[in-house]
DNA sequence: CTGTTAGCGCCTTCAA
DNA sequence: TTGAAGGCGCTAACAG
């Protein structure tokens, strides 16, 4: 069961130096003569020698670790932006540990904790579609290891961010929609819980504001995000007396989705109604009719979240920044629209 | 710069008690009066004490984590595995530190280093198409770090594999294709560095002697998998004297590319020529027409090898099994065919 | 250039 | 029921 490590002692006897000499080597450090450099190098090799990082971090009280926690693995949008920022971390010597909250506000807790217990220097965080309370994040502001959020932020917290502009997003989006003649532009929006939802559904508004085309309350729909749901909706935005003639969706599932559901009741797309969603997932430009999105950097956005973490992790605690940094968009129209 | 992390001693100290006896109410070790005990936990609980687990696994010679390395990140397929096998270890009270090998053997060696350096218990590796050597795992083995390998295996090694039956989702696959009266059924194979390659070639021969159809070296294609190329054997394979009149390709990818190129050149799927895939990837389904494929339980597949990597985990090394776990594809047949 | 010492935070003996 | 001591593997002082 016990298993034997190698370590610096083992090294140091059998070449009849001192711990002190071998680490010397290790870590690079200069004063140590050549030839005995050499040797330990060498038997380091021929023992398949490995530093053990875990004493290291413990030493540091530096584990070179960032944890990333995400609401979501369904759609391809948050591995996307793992992929983004284990990139950045990588580069800069970090290994990244990684949670999955589930969209549930105690998983997410749970998850805080182990990363606490794990000791990150640092914590990338996207939220629940649950989640109320940030106690569990300033645990980690008095703590002193910096948060950076992604996507979904907590507003009321003074710390990094990174989001795109969501409301830019959807108001092109809508304009869109009314630039093709659209006039009953329904929304399929997300919990009022998330701020993209609440910048999402305020474009939506303004857009139509623009053109003065009335708003209709009823063409609006916040839910929790739970794909499933989705053929209520739009089941019952079909039914309505004055059905839309067009979806703009909280995003690139939720539109396939509805898209799905709009062709089984042999509707015509875009003729018949439009339908627009916003991330472009990576299907998005593969389904018939192709749909039209707003597309985000997804990849340069885990970039982003993991460099402004780094920094704030070699920063002193009271020079700690709070920059939101806002990604551009960019509507692709394809022919769902 | 340095944080303050609240230790034991701490709260000993506000506690007027030993180090020791702070340490057992933590541990839920039974012998502290209950006062005692009450007390110590509300102080935890009120100075946000979290048990720095670095310094335990140093202590235990065990990190309650362990490794994975996927060749890619592209297709959801990966994500999806990491999903299933993150479930487990989860539950099983383990973490979970990814690499990303990117294809590239260097990275892949430096990406085991980096696990051995972070003290992982137990790794779970998918290998990429390059590699041909594998004294970079064989090194755990000698430290006694348990190793499972998962879809893409190395045959020459004893360890737990856990694999979909990959021939005969592929000798059903063009069996179907036979039945839908193909002659020239075309194969669009892996490098044969990889086993699911092999085998997947050899249920596609297989099928094909069953139906006494002749085997055309001409139309098997082996490829590194690079998306990009496919498209020069698609248009080599169209230009032949006797081009196919159906691809079996070795995965979803390569498959939905083949019929995105197929379609621009104005043909007809599945008349002039029709498509299977392998994997039963999430956007299969949706592009048009839908893709026929050979599915794969891929969050299984995830669930299966964290198990028995963690079932070798609490084995003596001297009882370790090298069980081969072979789960079932089903053939998903839908517009392409 | 090399060795000695102390200690990161924790748990597990052993002794009281 | 509690306390004291030792050590996991490593590095950073401080000495020679």
């Amino acid at each position: 069961m016990k298993r034997h490590q190698i370590t610096i002692v083992d090294i140091a006897q059998k070449l009849n130096l001192s711990k002190s000499t071998v680490s010397r080597v290790l870590t690079g450090h200069p004063s140590v003569s050549e030839k005995t450099r050499k040797a330990v190098l060498e038997l380091a090799d021929q023992l398949d020698y490995s530093r053990n990082m875990l004493s290291i971090s413990l030493l540091n009280k530096k584990s070179n670790t960032i944890g990333i926690i995400v609401p979501e693995f369904i759609s391809s949008y948050f591995p996307q932006v793992i992929m983004g920022a284990q990139e950045v971390a990588a580069q800069e010597g970090y290994n990244v540990i990684i949670g999955h909250s589930n969209e549930t506000y105690e998983t997410e807790v749970a998850n805080t904790k182990l990363m606490l217990a794990n000791q990150v220097d640092g914590l990338l965080i996207s939220i629940t579609k649950e989640t109320r309370n940030f106690d569990h994040l300033k645990v980690f502001e008095r703590k002193g290891i910096p948060i950076v959020f992604f996507n979904r932020v907590c507003e009321d917290m003074n710390v990094p961010k990174v989001v795109v502009d969501d409301y830019e997003g959807a108001f092109r989006a809508v304009e869109h929609l009314i630039k093709r003649k659209k006039k009953r532009i329904a929304h399929l929006a997300g919990p009022d819980t998330l701020s993209i939802s609440v910048k999402r559904l305020r474009g939506y508004r303004d857009a139509l504001k623009k053109y003065n085309i009335p708003i209709d309350e009823e063409l609006i729909i916040p839910y929790d995000l739970t794909i499933a749901k989705v053929k209520i909706y739009v089941n019952h935005l079909l039914r309505l007396d004055n059905p839309p003639d067009a979806i703009f969706a909280i995003n690139d599932p939720t539109a396939i989705e509805a898209l799905q559901i709009v062709k089984k009741k042999g509707l015509q797309v875009p003729r018949d109604i439009a339908i627009v969603g916003f991330s472009n997932d990576n299907i998005s430009g593969l389904i018939e009719p192709a749909l039209t999105t707003v597309s985000q950097p997804v990849r340069e956005m885990g970039n982003t979240a993991a460099q402004l973490l780094v920094d704030q992790i070699n920063r002193d605690i009271s020079e700690w920044k709070s920059i939101i940094r806002v990604l551009k968009t960019e509507l692709i129209v394809r022919k769902s629209s």
